[in-house]
DNA sequence: AGTCTGTCTCAAGACGGC
DNA sequence: GTGTCTTGAGACAGACT
DNA sequence: GCCGTCC
């Protein structure tokens, strides 16, 4: 759910912090992607009819291979560098989030089951979007076509957005691709949204930059995380009453959280009871993140073979279409290394002091 | 008036042939 | 060992300061 | 551009 209101508090205290970019400027830019939820997307959306999707003759649904294929091949004709990260386990202090969906999951279940027996289509199909679930294995599958595409791969020990905020942070990629805000919690230089919506949308991308949201509120890392727990996050509940706005107040106001409870007139607003704040704040400020020491990005030349005897042999692709799609990406290849230099000159300057990435 | 809450809604991919 | 997560925006009504 | 199809 990332953090509630995020966009339009820093719209409206620290505008200078997002900035629309044109979708030319991340040729040859390397951008670290949270892969789960794009496979959640696909799942939910291709190739479904009724409660149907795609799959092979043994059963095995191939909508997220189908899309991650498509989109990837679009990243890499469009001269983008992808990194897809992977979800690794939630935290445990989510565990009373990630129960409310199970939840609601259980009753959509309940509905599709009962719209079944009464034949109503439209239900079926609405139902059935919300029971969607990614499993490990088709995770894994994702994985081994981006490998055989080429592209560097992680696993990430937890939550893949603090992992693509640390690869952001070690000068690793130019940004965060995401549409979710939480991942400027854990201090990522650059979140890039909408990064894949102009061929389907026309929207813009959006850049948040991580420093300017510092410099314009005038705060620390700390109390932006701490204005971004009372507005509310995944990790543990907001008090009542207490929202972006007044968030934003108090923290001037006090500094941080600790501070503001003193003050807090809790007949007002009461505050949660055993608040677990300060653990949501060691999780933004202390993730569990892919080990970036000495790492090396690397990307090769998609194995043409391999992705056939994978989606052809395996999952029964339709072998022309996989080929002339990987001929496109061949023919665009040569076109975007033309264009770099180009681009580069014509590009926004470009600030390499913030981060250190030499390490003794 | 300004602010927050709750609840509801919706829509969510991409290609190729016509 | 095993199992496993969606998300965001916008609109609107109602309640509180 | 709409619409059926992708597996």
């Amino acid at each position: 759910m990332g953090i509630k209101g995020l966009t339009k508090l820093l719209s409206d205290h620290a505008p200078g912090c997002m900035r629309e970019q044109k979708f030319e400027s991340y040729l040859d830019r390397k951008v670290a992607i949270d892969a789960s939820m794009h496979i959640y997307q696909f799942m939910m959306v291709i190739g479904r009819q009724g409660d149907q999707t795609l799959t092979n003759d043994a059963g095995e649904v191939t909508s997220h291979l189908q899309g991650m294929f498509m989109r990837t091949c679009r990243m890499l004709e469009a001269g983008i560098k992808p990194v897809y990260v992977f979800d690794g386990k939630p935290p445990t202090m989510k565990g009373g989030e990630l129960a409310k969906r199970k939840d609601k999951r259980d009753e959509a279940e309940a509905a599709l089951a009962k719209a079944k027996e009464a034949g109503d289509q439209e239900e079926i199909e609405k139902m059935s979007k919300r029971t969607v679930r990614v499993t490990r294995q088709q995770s894994q599958e994702v994985m081994q076509l981006a490998r055989l595409m080429g592209l560097p791969v992680f696993e990430a020990p937890c939550e893949a957005e603090a992992s693509c905020a640390a690869l952001c942070k070690a000068g690793l990629v130019y940004a965060a691709a995401s549409e979710d805000m939480d991942t400027l919690c854990f201090a990522c230089p650059k979140l890039a949204r909408n990064l894949m919506s102009p061929a389907s949308q026309g929207k813009p991308i959006l850049e948040f930059d991580y420093e300017k949201i510092l410099t314009e509120l005038d705060m620390t890392w700390e109390q932006f995380i701490d204005v971004c727990i009372l507005c509310g996050c995944d990790y543990c509940d907001s008090i009542k009453g207490v929202g972006p706005v007044k968030a934003v107040s108090l923290i001037k106001k006090h500094g941080n959280i600790e501070t503001l409870l003193q003050h807090l007139d809790t007949e007002k607003y009461p505050v949660p009871e055993d608040w677990p704040y300060k653990e949501a704040r060691e999780l933004f400020k202390h993730p569990d993140v892919v080990n970036t020491d000495g790492l090396e990005l690397k990307w090769t030349a998609p194995d043409e073979e391999g992705i056939v005897a994978f989606l052809v042999g395996e999952k029964q692709f339709g072998e022309e279409r996989v080929r002339n799609t990987l001929k496109k990406l061949k023919a665009a290849k040569g076109k975007s290394s033309q264009n770099r230099l180009e681009s580069f000159f014509g590009a926004v300057t470009v600030k390499s002091s913030t981060t250190g990435k030499r390490k003794e």
